[in-house]
RNA sequence: GCGCCCGUAGCUCAGUUGGAUAGAGCAACGGCCUUCUAAGCCGUGGGUCAUAGGUUCGAAUCCUAUCGGGCGCGCCA
């Protein structure tokens, strides 16, 4: 049910009827205030201007026209010409009857599925993740989430860093640890970061060690046995790392979405020389360059895009050039959305044209970079730690899941220990996905310990609590998830919950369009505040309730809780019984 | 120098394709637990939407300029 929908549908017809040009906006919005009704059309008066003529008077044409006898009590006329539209409780009760029984939970079928590929994370594997990494992660999985549960095929791609300069540098000094009888895995790679910051202090002060860096990264690149065998073990630990990582958020990348850098090798240089060949690169100073005139400054300087080295070496344009041929024509994606930060932006401008001229992109596949803003510190300022270093995901998490464990503690006092556990991790875990999640921000954004692990207002800990509350009154009604009675709405807090609970399918619309999750965060943080208000004001199980009132509130409930549950899981946050 | 993103309450942020009186949370203050979990609920205060112009019935939103912040601009990714 996508009551949005339902209304700009029949709104258009009436501009049709009407003899409004087509195309004309009906500019159908959730009203601004309760006492607007629940809907405002405010296309009357767009379309008068069109006209030059009186938007009150074409907004009374609009409503005569307009049939909403079954769905709405009030349609009224407004101000200079909006339509405030007011929904009848008794349709509502019957859209929620079929929404609290229906698997989907009302979320009517996707009508024409796409194949969505979808590149997220895309850790550098030469570090370990750090916080940094927490955005592409989260909110590319919330997104695959979102679109799988619409009905699109999704196909995950963990462009992973595995083939950059700085692995010539890890395999020299990996091959050194060895050769000295280190053991792999419990000291030379149980810290990457700290691997990597040795392995650098020894290329910066090493006579020799870098020149045998960069000699490595060359015979990496043309097949030395020896070098491979010694950058798997690397690859192969520090991957284990990310999926420890993802496992622990809750995210569900698998070895098989991983795609990194390397698997793109061998259609480098064919499409270098296809490239050459379309004229669309050209030498220049030694390298290969495309230059971009849609690009260019003012003075119409073109924009370069530097797609092979002098020298020959290739770059991440290179790849990502791949990467486009493989996603659009070979894996013949729709849609390919691309989550990074914002300092990529003109990078992958150039990819797309760059791809779209030479065929790499099909016309008809879509190419969605989605950029977010770079991580400052609580001054402002470009983060970093006092020690001048990143914070590690794995250490947030962990420390995440500390703190939740002593509220949970001091809160809860008749939980075993293994109760108390579970909570902590689902409470903690919960936090800081939630805390980034909620955010759009497409500016740069503040990382903040306590931002991050506040378990307070509106968190996922609110949403969770929210659940168990739910939860907790269901168990004491002893009803089943089928449980069914009649709805009746009559207390405006039912009314104001009824009509939200019936907005999620708008929500989740507007959430795989955009590619932000934070919508459906902002809607199920009113969900839950909503079911808080009711919760509060309507009792159900108490004393002097009416049984068709209380089945009534408990059907309300119970759609409740699983629009929550089914949402949350939509962001990767579990819920619980009890916390 | 050129380009991109941004500037909303003390702090962190929402604000749907331009709509009515700009909203939450935190912090502050005042209420509410013998009754469905107080990680909660109800209420109060707090704003020249960076600044100045412009477009129009209407601008936080669109355009121009200025100031401020971040980032990017050829052989890292």
């Amino acid at each position: 049910m996508n009551i949005k929908q339902l209304l700009t549908e029949k709104t258009l017809a009436a501009f049709t009827q009407l003899g409004l040009p087509e195309g004309t906006n009906p500019a159908l919005t959730q009203s601004t205030r309760v006492e607007f009704g629940d809907y405002q059309i405010n296309g009357a008066m767009g379309a008068a201007k069109q006209l030059k003529t009186n938007p009150r008077q074409l907004a009374q044409q609009l409503v005569e026209l307009l049939d909403l006898s079954d769905l709405a009590d009030k349609v009224e006329i407004a101000g200079p010409g909006f339509i405030n539209v007011t929904l009848k409780a008794d349709w509502l009760a019957k859209q929620l009857s079929v929404a609290a029984i229906d698997a989907r939970l009302g979320v009517s079928q996707n009508p024409a599925p796409q194949t969505v590929v979808v590149d997220y994370s895309a850790p550098n594997l030469a570090k370990e993740m750090h916080v940094g990494h927490l955005r592409s992660t989260i909110i590319g999985d919330a997104v695959v989430r979102s679109l799988e549960f619409w009905g699109d095929k999704v196909i995950r791609q963990n462009h992973m860093g595995d083939w950059g300069t700085q692995f010539g540098m890890l395999i020299a000094h990996l091959e050194d640890k060895l050769a000295e009888g280190v053991d792999l895995e419990s000291v030379a790679l149980a810290d990457l970061e700290d691997f990597y910051r040795a392995a650098k202090k020894r290329f910066d002060d090493e006579a020799g060690f870098a020149d045998k860096s960069r000699d490595y990264v060359v015979k990496l690149q043309s097949g030395d046995a020896h070098c491979q065998k010694l950058w798997q073990l690397f690859i192969d630990t520090s991957v284990k790392h990310s999926n420890d990582v993802y496992q622990k958020l809750n995210v569900t990348l698998t070895d098989a979405d991983i795609k990194p850098e390397s698997a793109y090798n061998s259609m480098l240089q064919p499409i270098v020389d296809q490239l050459v060949e379309q004229e669309i690169a050209v030498e220049d100073q030694g390298a290969l360059v495309v230059f971009l005139q849609e690009l260019a400054d003012k003075e119409g300087n073109p924009s370069p895009f530097i797609i092979q080295k002098t020298g020959g070496g290739f770059l991440y344009a290179t790849t990502d050039l791949a990467a486009c041929q493989y996603r659009s024509i070979e894996l013949g994606a729709d849609r390919i959305v691309i989550f990074t930060d914002a300092r990529q932006a003109l990078h992958f401008k150039q990819v797309e044209i760059t791809a779209r001229k030479a065929g790499l992109l099909a016309d008809n596949t879509r190419y969605d970079h989605c950029p977010f803003g770079t991580m400052m510190g609580e001054d402002g300022k470009p983060f970093k730690t006092r020690t001048g270093g990143t914070v590690k995901l794995a250490e947030l998490l962990e420390e995440a899941v500390v703190r939740a464990e002593a509220v949970v503690k001091e809160k809860a006092t008749d939980l075993s220990d293994a109760e108390i556990a579970e909570i902590a991790r689902k409470v903690g875990i919960g936090a800081v996905k939630f805390a980034d999640l909620s955010k759009n921000r497409t500016s740069d954004y503040i990382f903040s310990w306590d931002a991050m692990l506040s378990f307070e207002g509106a968190t996922a800990p609110y949403l969770q609590y929210a659940y168990t509350r739910v939860r907790s009154i269901l168990r004491k009604a002893d009803v089943a998830d089928d449980f069914s009675a009649a709805i009746v709405i009559n207390a405006e807090q039912e009314k104001q919950l009824a009509v939200k609970l019936l907005r999620f399918e708008e929500t989740l619309q507007q959430v795989i369009k955009d590619a932000q999750p934070n919508l459906l965060c902002n809607y199920l943080y009113e969900l839950a505040s909503l079911f808080m208000t009711f919760y509060e004001a309507c009792p159900i199980l108490k004393e002097g309730v009416e049984p068709a009132e209380r089945n009534s509130r408990l059907m309300l409930s119970i759609l409740s809780a699983k629009l929550l549950a089914q949402g949350l899981d939509l962001l990767g946050i579990e819920v619980m019984e009890r916390m």
